[in-house]
DNA sequence: TGTACATCAGTGAACGCGCGTTCACTGATGTAC
DNA sequence: TGTACATCAGTGAACGCGCGTTCACTGATGTAC
């Protein structure tokens, strides 16, 4: 709400200022429309400025260069991701198939209604891919379905089985994500009903 | 064996010559190097013209574009990833539980060996993303899979049952080589047993 | 065997382009008095 | 309330660069006679 709030605040007031009001925040989502539309390796920093309304050099006052853009794209697309999953689960049964089902189905739909941000945040992400915030995010987030798993095995806390039981349920959704986004599925002409799929591969991947 | 002899032949007769003896070869060999070493998307016409040591107006006698460079470096590497595939079921009983697991051992072995041209192959290819030859490719290398499960059902043909037993083992060994060669594995300081964990899941997923 | 000629693979220079980043600047804003 | 001033977000022009592609060319090769 207080993205709109600030929205607002910029178009009532500070439209044709010299300020821009917000000018980061309309950068970073610059930066991540274009990584939807042309994808996180074609973007530049013209277009976004382009996009913006703004002189090239304006970024350099908000970001140090061209990474720390889509770093930022990142990491918000990163916390957007947490609550999607968060979100997936919340009215289920901890741990349950039903919850894991939601679990696996919120990462395919966030995988594909943010295909840009996914491939980004996923990506191996040269400079800052031991940039330790992003991992600390990376771990949270992983941490959703860690969290289910130690319920499904009654646990209060994750150990090693539920480490060993936890990888190759991502595992399954990232690859189904992947043949996804990437067209291999419709390409192959394969018809898949995406929620029968993970329910099922889930369950029998639960089981001993 | 005749890529070994044209390098011979190349070395031996025509190394100073004006003409370059097999430059086609050589700029692919070149292109599929630099998209190992840079990935697919830094990849560049001129460096692989500086690769080759030939101007850089040389690759077109031989491509239409750039695009057509990449293509031809996918077209080898899908090659080469369907007869690495093949070797790995060939030893094995069809359609057993090892031959499936030595197939989507050779799968990850092939995204760890040459990340950079898996990456372009199983990328989203934009141009020429439905090339008929591509995806026909594609299809066969696929069939190697679907040939498993067919005999692992007792089958002659390829049926519904065998696409859909078959699809999840797929979007496994994806997720997995995508988890590995993103550095998502190492990032989370995840231990993991490639063969156990292949051989595991491929079981439970094969269950009712 | 020797010569004329067609073929065409590779050259080197040039093109226009968009990029990331820097620079000295300007003008809007908030604050101190 | 009004003025002086410091701050700093955004400007616009410029930089050097590497890129993909085109062009008229050159020289090596194979073939016909």
């Amino acid at each position: 709400m207080q993205d709109a709030d600030r929205k607002q605040k910029k178009s009532a007031e500070a439209r044709k200022t010299y300020h821009h009001g917000d000018l980061r925040a309309g950068l970073v989502e610059a930066t991540r429309r274009l990584v939807e539309d042309k994808g996180p390796d074609r973007f530049s920093v013209s277009d976004a400025c382009r996009a913006a309304g703004v002189s090239t050099a304006a970024p350099y006052k908000h970001f140090a260069d061209r990474e720390e853009m889509l770093l930022a794209v990142a990491r918000e697309g990163m916390q957007r991701f947490h609550d999607v999953m968060q979100a997936a689960v919340a009215p289920h049964e901890p741990g349950s198939l039903e919850a894991l089902t939601r679990l696996g189905l919120s990462y395919i739909g966030f995988a594909q209604a943010e295909p840009g941000v996914f491939r980004l945040t996923f990506g191996l992400t040269r400079t800052h891919k031991d940039h330790e915030e992003m991992v600390a995010q990376g771990m949270r987030n992983y941490g959703v379905l860690l969290g289910q798993i130690a319920a499904h095995q009654g646990k209060a806390e994750v150990d090693d089985a539920v480490l060993r039981q936890a990888f190759p349920l991502w595992t399954f959704v990232h690859g189904l994500a992947f043949l996804l986004i990437d067209e291999k599925v419709t390409a192959l002409k394969l018809t898949v009903d995406l929620e029968d799929l993970i329910r099922e591969s889930t369950r029998k991947l639960l089981s001993a």
